[in-house]
DNA sequence: CGATTTCTTGATTCTAATCAAAAACAGTGG
DNA sequence: CCACTGTTTTTGATTAGAATCAAGAAATCG
């Protein structure tokens, strides 16, 4: 398995570290959300589309995405999860959920119930407001894809999808494996399989990248963010929120 | 004016009680964003675009809208509000924020600090509660934009969108003003504004509806969700939630 | 009532979907 | 290690949906 997406130890403490100094006994109820450890195989789904989930959970290792199918079949992938991530976030409260969770690695993730979260608020407004913020970049991230999917052609689709892979795994390498298929990315940014092909080689011409099975090299990436305009602003928490 | 988007009485509170039975206490918290009002003419922007902004507003009476525009002065919707919504919670914690926000029509909106927010989380888990129960469902807006905008074509948008307001607003009566542009209204669904004549005409071809300038009547409620597929479960919440 | 904005309609162009088939690749068992 | 199978990717040809360009009609505003 690639390195990039391999453990976090105790995901959640530390994906809110990066936000805010956490005490001790923040520290514990967060780690109430993280006491037993569920794996799953690539491609394996982790709530059932269609029935009521109570669960959410938070990703140790490995990759997942959720993906809401419509009615005559077509798929819309609403967002890959990196380590770390809390994954179900997106349908609290929600009556009932078509939003379907699934590994796309082989994957490490810890379930807890929803009315968790609630435990958590009571004892502390500041995870609370974590929570919240966490949410918050959630929804910038969604309303990024909306500008991407309404308003750019497929190459700066494509770019701004890469470039933002790249800035959300935070790696130096401009190197990383991406392990799913054109079919997926096709239905991550609202084209066609075919297309996704068509378009990959069109960066590849245009030398901004390199790609092969699953693996993306970045060879240009002031190419690609120009030519997305990709501003990462949404990506960035505010220090008042910290 | 019109009626659909007239007053309402405390307004954050009356969106609240819709959701959950409130304390004295709990009430009295709330009302404490609502103490300044203020008046916004149509077109006006809440808020100035670039500049930080520390306020939410609650909308009290009249309809406003969150635009983001893009470097190369393309604009995208991103969301539609009514009266009772709050205004805002899409952009905190995020460090800048490039999302506009204006008045569609003469509007009377409360401003708040973003940190009274952080008072109520302290004050009230219950109420932290339904402010992250509000954004969930913002949040499945979203997502419902998503797959409106990736996956269906332009009658099949125009019909989601027009479903999605005639619900929101909850009148019975399938008779709505509308007071936005098609212009507007294209850069919400992501087609151009010429295509939202073409498809409006569509529609009212098909018997599907009537509009003229900013007055929508919908002769074929069946009609319009059968063509989009529309599905009302991302507008409901959870019992459980409540 | 003139001026400006918005809406409609037509003609053309372009992007991406679809259809179809071959090539590359990954996984399986002999 | 190789043949067999199923999946994924590539490439080509065609079609369809929507953008763009342009100009006239209708509505709104002062």
């Amino acid at each position: 398995m690639d390195l990039a997406f391999g453990n976090v130890r105790s995901c959640i403490v530390h994906q809110f570290e990066r936000v805010v100094d956490l005490t001790e006994d923040e520290v514990n109820l967060l780690m109430t959300l993280e006491n037993n450890e569920r794996e799953f195989q690539a491609g394996e789904e982790l709530t059932r589309k269609g029935k009521y989930n109570n669960y959410f959970y938070t990703l140790q290792s490995g990759l997942a995405c959720a993906i809401k199918t419509l009615a005559d079949g077509q798929r819309q992938v609403l967002d890959i999860f990196l380590p770390g991530q809390i994954i179900g976030l997106q349908e609290i409260g929600l009556k009932n959920s078509f939003t379907e969770f699934r590994a796309l690695t082989r994957l490490k993730a810890h379930p807890f119930p929803k009315q968790s979260l609630m435990k958590i608020f009571e004892q502390s407004p500041k995870l609370a407001k974590i929570f919240f913020t966490i949410m918050a970049r959630e929804q910038a991230m969604l309303i990024e894809r909306i500008v991407n999917i309404s308003r750019r052609n497929a190459p700066e689709r494509l770019a701004h999808f890469l470039v933002e892979m790249k800035m959300r795994l935070g790696s130096c390498a401009c190197d990383f494996h991406l392990p799913i298929n054109q079919s997926l990315i096709g239905d991550t940014l609202g084209i066609s399989s075919v297309h996704v092909s068509r378009t990959l080689k069109h960066l590849r011409d245009l030398g901004l990248i390199d790609n092969k099975q699953g693996h993306i090299v970045i060879n240009d990436l002031d190419g690609l963010i120009k030519l997305s305009s990709f501003d990462s602003g949404y990506l960035e928490t505010s220090p008042e929120w910290k």
